[in-house]
DNA sequence: AAGTCGGGGTG
DNA sequence: CACCCAGACTT
C-alpha cells in the first residue's frame, strides 16, 4: 500500500513514497524485459517512425495498426518522402484506419518539419507539441522512446493502471483526474530507461491490468496494488460519462454500370472529407419497397438522376462516428448517363484502390464482387 | 467541460 | 449489443 507522503502528493490523493516507487519501478522494467511483445515499431529508435506509429496508435488498438505502420512506412520511409506526398496518396494508405484527420495533420506536420526544420524531427518539447496532430501524450511517447528523455506520457492504459494502483474511485478523465494522473506518471517516472519505463507501463496495462477481469496473477506489481489488496478491481476505475447519440439511418447505394462504381467526393466541411465515399443519404425505412422509393426520390433530389433500386445486399456497417447509423447497401443501376456534378466519379472496379475510400479496400472489394 | 472524429476488436 | 482502443482538437 503507498503510505501517506503529503508533500508529493496533488490535492487530496496520497502518492507512493520512494521505496514503494522503488520496488515498482524495478518489477515492472523487470518484467517487460521477459514480457514485451515484439512490436514493428519497437525495432526502431527512429523518431520518424515512432512518430507514425504513436500517430496511428491513438484510439486505435495495437493489432489493428500493425500492417498499416509497415505499408505506410514503406510508401513514405523519411518525412520527406511523407512532405512530398500527395494528401490523396496519405489519405490512401490511411484508408480504414479512421480519424482521417490524422494523416492530414501528419502530412502537413512533415511539411512544416521540411520548412522549419531542415527535414529533422525537432527535439524540443515546445517545437513537438507545436506540430499538429501531437498533444502531451504523443510529444512524451516519442521523445522518451526515440531519445530516452525524460518525460512522462498519460492514455488509455496507465489511465485504468494508475486508478488501481492509486485506488482512485473519482472519474479519470475529468479535469482533477487527468491532473492527478499526470502528476502519478512524472512522480512514478525514473531518471533512466524512460522510454522502456514508459512502454512499460502500457503494456502492463493492456496485457494484465485489463478493463474486465485483470489478470492479477501475472502481475509483477500484485503486492503493491491496494484495488487489488481490496477486491475492487471491477469497480476502479469507475464508468466515464458517454456521450448519448442519435439513431440516424442511412442508406449508400453501389451504383454499377459496365464494370464502373459511382463514388462521390466528400467535400472539406463534411464527414470524411477528402475521402471517397458510395453515394449516401439518411432514410425513415432500412429496407422494403417504402425504403426503394425513397432512395429513388432522394438520389433524384440530390443529383438530378433516376435510378433503379434493387433488392437491398448488405449491412456494412453498424453503428458508426457521432450518431449511430444503420448503414444499408443497396444496388442500383443508373439510367441517365453520367451525373453532371464533378463530385461524383465512375471508377472501374480495379482501379478503386487508387482513390482514398472512407472503408477499407479489404471490405470494398468484398461488396463489390459479392454484389 | 463537452463535443467531434470513427473503424475495428472483444466479450 | 455495449464497451473499448498507445488522443488531439474545436467550441
Amino acid at each position: 500500500m503507498p503510505r501517506k507522503d503529503r508533500s508529493k502528493s496533488v490535492a487530496t490523493v496520497a502518492f507512493p513514497d520512494p521505496a514503494w516507487c522503488q520496488r515498482f519501478r524495478r518489477r515492472l522494467l523487470t518484467w517487460f524485459r521477459g514480457h514485451a511483445r515484439d512490436l514493428p515499431w519497437r525495432r526502431t529508435r527512429d523518431p520518424y517512425a515512432i512518430w507514425v506509429s504513436e500517430i496511428m496508435l491513438q484510439q486505435t488498438q495495437v493489432a489493428t495498426v500493425i500492417d498499416y505502420f509497415q505499408r505506410f512506412l514503406d510508401a513514405f520511409p523519411t518525412i520527406a518522402d511523407l512532405a512530398d506526398a500527395d494528401q490523396q496518396q496519405v489519405l490512401r494508405q490511411w484508408e480504414g484506419l479512421g480519424y482521417y484527420r490524422r494523416a492530414r495533420q501528419m502530412h502537413q506536420a512533415a511539411q512544416l518539419i521540411v520548412q522549419q526544420h531542415d527535414g529533422r524531427f525537432p527535439e524540443d518539447l515546445q517545437a513537438i507539441v507545436a506540430l499538429p496532430g501531437i498533444g502531451r501524450y504523443t510529444a512524451g511517447a516519442i521523445m522518451s522512446i526515440a531519445w530516452d528523455v525524460r518525460a512522462p506520457i498519460l492514455e488509455a492504459n496507465t489511465i485504468r493502471l494508475f486508478c488501481r494502483l492509486l485506488a482512485y474511485r473519482e472519474d479519470p478523465t475529468r479535469g482533477e483526474g487527468q491532473r492527478i494522473l499526470w502528476a502519478l506518471a512524472d512522480h512514478l517516472l525514473p531518471r533512466n530507461h524512460c522510454g522502456q519505463f514508459n512502454q512499460a507501463l502500457m503494456e502492463l496495462g493492456s496485457e494484465i491490468c485489463s478493463p474486465r477481469a485483470p489478470n492479477c496473477q501475472q502481475c509483477p506489481v500484485r503486492q503493491l496494488c491496494p484495488t487489488r489488496a481490496a477486491g475492487l478491481q471491477d469497480q476502479i476505475p469507475i464508468p466515464s460519462k458517454k456521450t448519448v447519440y442519435e439513431p440516424l439511418l442511412e442508406a449508400a447505394l453501389v451504383v454499377r454500370r459496365d464494370g464502373l462504381v459511382l463514388l462521390r467526393h466528400c467535400g472539406p466541411d463534411e464527414r470524411w472529407a477528402g475521402m471517397w465515399d458510395f453515394p449516401r443519404f439518411t432514410v425513415r425505412q432500412p429496407r422494403g419497397k417504402a425504403f426503394a422509393a425513397e432512395v429513388v426520390q432522394r438520389v433524384a433530389e440530390l443529383t438530378g438522376q433516376q435510378v433503379e433500386v434493387g433488392e437491398h445486399l448488405t449491412t456494412i456497417k453498424h453503428g458508426v462516428t457521432r450518431y449511430r447509423i444503420t448503414l444499408v447497401c443497396h444496388q442500383a443501376r443508373w439510367i441517365d448517363g453520367t451525373a453532371d456534378r464533378d463530385d461524383l466519379r465512375w471508377v472501374a472496379t480495379h482501379q478503386l484502390e487508387q482513390v482514398p475510400l472512407n472503408v477499407s479496400s479489404r471490405k470494398i472489394s468484398r461488396l463489390i464482387i459479392e454484389g
